[in-house]
DNA sequence: GTTAGCACTCCATTAAGATGAGTGCTAATA
DNA sequence: TATTAGCACTCATCTTAATGGAGTGCTAAC
């Protein structure tokens, strides 16, 4: 009694994961994974090469179910990963695979385009490979600094100012005029502009050297402020970051998402895209991971999503600029493969980025 | 026993819509709107003011039935409105209501962004409002001209060309150039390209305008060519156009389109948008209405939406830019309103852009 | 021409087994 | 002591049949 009591306290407190444990866990997942049903000792006692019978499996889940690893929908149903045996899977038992991504490569390679007209197509190829949603956003400036500004006349109550930060991002816009304004003043304004502002990063630019700037411009000096706002415009429109995403409809294909509640919420975030940035935020702002973060169920900071996982990647185009990747599947997505694939993915853009310039 | 037989052969050739046909085909069509549900004789029969019992409306049905405007989903259902039906309906009777369209008139107002902002709010906007999937493809420029033309260097080996053609839409192409080129050189370059193009419609320019620019300019004949390109991939990257989506999470709000297969296929439609293109392109191909086009189930360009309703809008911003607004839902979609409101909205949208410039 | 009445059809809902996968527990076994 | 066989029990799912009801078509009466 005494020594029964005794083994009970070590189950709830002190257990450790057994060698067996950890295989008995993993199996469950693996099969999980692939059917997505509920999954029994019977079927374990088969899968693995452990030759148990179905009783000790059961003995030893009961003990993983206690633990947290893994848990029943029902009572007399088989197990299903909790989110802590997700975890713990992903943390610690997923050897890397090579997978036949040349093709994705190749396609990659192809796409010589516009950046954005790139990140959709690689959204798309991630979703058709992977048969997840995916989204990305598009790559944000960060450090960089300002190469190149110019003002035009396009009208008579028109001007055109034009900057291209490093990078080679460009960023127009239309700026009214009301008084008269002639072209050796405008070049002026031009030589004062870039003088100034040549080689600022954009958060450089303060408001002493914008009031410095208006005196130099004397009369004019609501032109530069209108430039100033102008410029200050384009990094806010920056923020609201661009992002792309394919293959939403691809949550029909997992029957635990495709309930209209669930299916409705997560096609709405995905077109509407603003949370997604939340995502984007959250995985650019940790920075001491490898690069690959996952979400599994509620660790991820987008509510809607809380029956996924998201595995998401950040990218890097040169230096200082910086965008996400992401997949959105359900919990028993294939985390082996994705992040195979998304650090495939990643790496292929750094390469193509190098290769350009 | 003639006469019978004479009256049967006029049941099926010459029968004509009496007026009271007419008033219980709409009281059948305005109820099946409301309800998503087959509708019954009996319900007819207290529905409309005509003080029928329901065997006339039985006798009634089975004409209509027979003449193709309604349709029964099983023997001893009810009946629902065939595409026949719906386009009876749309075509002849609906009369104008004005809504309470006020504040979505206001909101647009207050959204003086740039145009994809705008154009993306106007989609949410009228998603929300309406309760179906929306979409809006951006303005394309048509007719319009070459405003200015400007080639800037950027780097060493870089230089930026700038086009602007009317309407403010603004082009950028950053120019990878091999050999020395000095800033007098790129005034000439300059001066002599906007002296060819200034003032030309983007379809005008010919290779005989080009050879003549190339001749003038001399051994940097490459530059100019590679200045064309670059509009012309301007032009051709304007091709495949912009379209903002909003609201497919609608779909889930009517039974009949929100069964896996069909809202998993819709889905798709709307975030490829690759689609989406052939039904602006039908919209604005379309020359002859009066600026508002109902598709009803098969009618509809896009094979994926045979089950739904689709109408269309084209607006127009200035002279020569025209885009297209849709609006998809199911076939018991409330055409009325939804006429309505988009009449209103392309207006506004009209009125905001001859108020901005 | 209109209506009441009735038989008939067929969908949708419900209830009641039947099935079977899976568990927990106990006692036997190695 | 760890493992296993056996058994009773649970519970979701599937099958089947019964029921209810909405709606029709037809006929005869008004």
């Amino acid at each position: 009694m005494k020594k029964a009591c005794h083994v009970r306290w070590e189950g709830v407190m002190g257990m450790q994961l057994s060698e067996r444990k950890i295989k008995i866990l993993q199996a469950i997942i693996r099969n999980y994974l692939e059917t997505g049903e509920p999954v029994g000792s019977r079927t374990i006692s088969k899968y693995t090469d452990l030759n148990l019978s179905s009783a000790t499996i059961r003995n030893e889940m009961s003990d993983l179910e206690e633990m947290g690893y893994i848990l029943q929908p029902h009572t007399s149903a088989g197990r299903i990963p909790s989110d802590k045996g997700y975890r713990l899977y992903v943390d610690t038992m997923m050897e890397e695979k090579d997978r036949e991504l040349e093709e994705l490569k190749e396609m990659m390679l192809e796409r010589e385009d516009k950046m954005d007209h790139l990140l959709k197509q690689v959204a798309k190829l991630l979703a058709t490979n992977t048969n997840y949603a995916t989204m990305i956003s598009a790559p944000t400036i960060h450090t960089n600094k300002i190469k190149f500004i110019q003002l035009s006349r396009v009208d008579v109550n028109q001007i055109l100012a034009v900057v291209v930060v490093e990078g080679n991002v460009i960023k127009n816009n239309i700026i009214p005029v009301s008084g008269e304004l002639d072209d050796e003043t405008l070049l002026k304004l031009n030589i004062l502009l870039n003088t100034h502002l040549n080689g600022m990063a954009l958060e450089e630019i303060n408001l002493g050297m914008i009031s410095a700037m208006k005196q130099q411009a004397g009369i004019h000096s609501a032109i530069v402020a209108d430039v100033i706002d102008a410029i200050a415009e384009s990094i806010k429109a920056e923020e609201d970051l661009e992002i792309y995403t394919s293959g939403a409809n691809n949550i029909f294909k997992y029957p635990e998402l495709a309930d209209q509640q669930k299916a409705s919420e997560i096609i709405n975030t995905f077109e509407e895209k603003q949370m997604l940035t939340e995502l984007v935020q959250d995985t650019l702002s940790d920075e001491k991971n490898t690069g690959i973060q996952v979400y599994i169920g509620n660790e991820t900071p987008i509510q809607t999503m809380k029956d996924c996982s998201v595995v998401t990647a950040t990218y890097e185009l040169g230096e200082g600029m910086r965008g996400t990747i992401g997949i959105i599947g359900p919990k028993r997505m294939d985390y082996d493969k994705v992040i195979g694939t998304l650090k495939t993915i990643t790496h292929q853009l750094d390469e193509l980025y190098k290769n350009k310039t």
